[in-house]
RNA sequence: GGCGGAGUAGCUCAGUUGGUUAGAGCAGCGGAAUCAUAAUCCGCGUGUCGGGGGUUCGAGUCCCUCCUCCGCUACCA
């Protein structure tokens, strides 16, 4: 318990389902989370940000029998994967979440008996396209058909079965869902997410099964250990149970109902429908914005595994650090909207931003810095027009990335970034601290201290979306820990702080060789 | 089929409640400078604003229609 409360803010992303390595799309959506996790603790919010694996359901089962091993196996195998790579993406998340947790299924089973108890669960019949052989429901999409013979994706013939399940009463939250919807104009984004949103549940619910008796890899009903819940009460209920429900009341208040959902557009349905409609039969708040970010494209073509084009975030990592591919997601693609990979324009892009236009400032202000003003910050008192030009322009960064972080326009945060250290790179160009070093050294020593405390208000803006490049231009400056945050932007540099000596912060990026 | 979104310079896109010669970044061409990671700065675009029609003193911005592309149209995370 803090005295001092601090505003709280709970993000999350998807929980990833592991039934193999993760991709580029994991490490997307992860990152962009990430940046407004860290943007948030910059602005002073007590964080709670969470991300994990849904490490239940009938596709890990599949894929592990495929495998000739057990899906707990799988799961061991997979998950560790999910981790490291959010290790490797320098996420800072507060809670990695697997759905076999303990205090998971303590959760859910506990939602679940908050739904019966309201009466929205009941048991029923749940008829579907049946493959013994693989012991596994297929939807009818995923049949093919030849001879009249209808057959799963592993071949195998399928037919019309029926098995007891437990039914959520969708159907009766129609209405509810609508008037959230209408009362909260922000909770599905973006906003043509919201309206396919509301067209879907204004063409009617039905109810939705919710159980299974013929998997036993998930967790079991309360009260009838036949039936295993059927991914979606199981997998939605991470958010809560990471946010201390149901047993840890004092956490549940003070992180919960999360203020963002970060997930794929293919899930959209299933966070904006079933699951404020659960929240709401248990007597839980629901969340207060659920966000769908697009898809990556590689080279302008869908990834898949049969094409083989699909992106190993480890791969990318390895190749060209961590900050560049980060960098690179975040500002060449408008969150919300579809994204594309090339190598050329990841190239430019990093080369363009990171490394010409701030890396670059920083190296020839520094370099200046340490060879004629004493490897110190100068004094920059005496100020003209332009200078307070520049740094009235960059002080109205923090309230531009506020409003862009809030409404998820990561690109937006980043665009202004840059938009203004272009600006500071035209201020140092006109302003001629190399010329003005012979004629007039107190005005090169101001035009200095100016651009260094312009790379500071930079390097702070920074740590959400680049956290080492941010923090290296940050160590050249000698700025505290302690002042790094959006309440220290008001703090200027102080002159006669001695400075180390500069060097490069982003290497230049080569035409690579790697893919 | 139904509902929804989008079509603006080579590429990616901005364009507020309709109003002066339609903008930015990247790429390209030319120049300046030399402090710096050959980085930076300056200059250069005759774009049918998808086609057509309409409303208006005036439309990329509103209405109609046509064309093209995309998303959603339930039990898969």
């Amino acid at each position: 318990m803090q005295c001092n409360m601090k505003p709280r803010y709970t993000i999350t992303t998807a929980i990833s389902y592991p039934n193999g390595a993760p991709h580029i799309g994991h490490a997307y959506e992860l990152i962009a989370a990430d940046a407004i996790a860290r943007f948030k603790r910059l602005d002073g919010y007590d964080v709670h940000f969470c991300t994990g694996t849904d490490e239940h359901g009938q596709k890990m089962v599949e894929t592990a029998t495929a495998l000739g091993i057990t899906a707990e196996e799988l799961a061991d195998r997979n998950t560790p994967l999910f981790r490291k790579m959010a290790e490797a993406l320098n996420a800072s998340q507060d809670d990695f979440i697997t759905t076999r947790e303990a205090r998971h299924v303590k959760a859910s089973q506990a939602i679940w008996t908050a739904m019966q108890d309201a009466g929205d669960i009941y048991l029923g019949q749940y008829g579907g396209w049946y493959s013994v052989r693989d012991e596994a429901f297929f939807s009818e999409s995923e049949l093919t058909e030849e001879g009249g013979v209808k057959r799963a994706p592993t071949g195998a013939p399928v037919q019309w079965m029926e098995e007891p399940s437990y039914f959520f009463r969708l159907s009766a939250f129609q209405d509810r869902l609508l008037a959230l919807y209408e009362e909260n104009p922000d909770f599905v984004g973006p906003t043509t997410r919201r309206n396919e949103v509301v067209a879907f549940v204004k063409s009617g619910l039905k109810d939705l099964s919710i159980s299974r008796t013929t998997l036993d890899w998930g967790i079991p009903v309360p009260g009838d250990p036949d039936h295993v819940m059927y991914v979606w009460v199981d997998a939605l209920t991470n958010y809560i149970t990471s946010t201390g429900y149901p047993d840890d009341a004092d956490r549940f208040a003070q992180y919960w109902p999360a203020d963002l959902h970060i997930i794929g557009k293919d899930i959209v349905r299933f966070h904006t429908i079933y699951w404020p409609a659960f929240l709401m039969s248990a007597g839980i708040a629901v969340p207060r914005r659920v966000y769908g970010h697009g898809f990556l494209f590689n080279a302008g073509e869908k990834m898949s595994k049969s094409v083989g084009n699909v992106l190993d975030p480890f791969a990318l990592i390895e190749a060209f650090g961590v900050d560049p591919i980060r960098h690179y997601f975040l500002r060449e693609v408008p969150f919300g909207q579809d994204g594309n990979w090339s190598v050329e324009s990841f190239i430019n892009r990093v080369n363009a931003d990171l490394a010409n236009d701030i890396g670059n400032l920083a190296q020839r202000s520094l370099s200046m810095i340490n060879k004629h003003c004493d490897a110190a910050v100068p004094d920059y008192g005496t100020r003209t027009e332009a200078d307070e030009a520049l740094l009235a322009r960059v002080a109205t960064l923090p309230d531009a990335c506020r409003k862009a972080i809030d409404t998820q326009a990561l690109h937006t945060a980043l665009g202004a970034i840059f938009e203004v250290v272009s600006e500071a790179n035209r201020y140092f160009a006109a302003q001629e601290p190399w010329v003005l070093r012979k004629s007039d050294p107190a005005r090169m020593a101001t035009v200095l201290g100016v651009t260094a405390e312009a790379l500071r208000w930079f390097g702070i803006l920074l740590l959400p979306f680049v956290p080492k490049t941010a923090a290296d231009l940050l160590d050249l400056l000698a700025v505290p820990q302690d002042q790094r945050t959006l309440a220290a932007l008001g703090t200027p540099l102080v002159a006669g702080t001695a400075l180390p000596a500069p060097k490069p912060i982003v290497p230049k990026l080569e035409e690579p060789a790697a893919s």
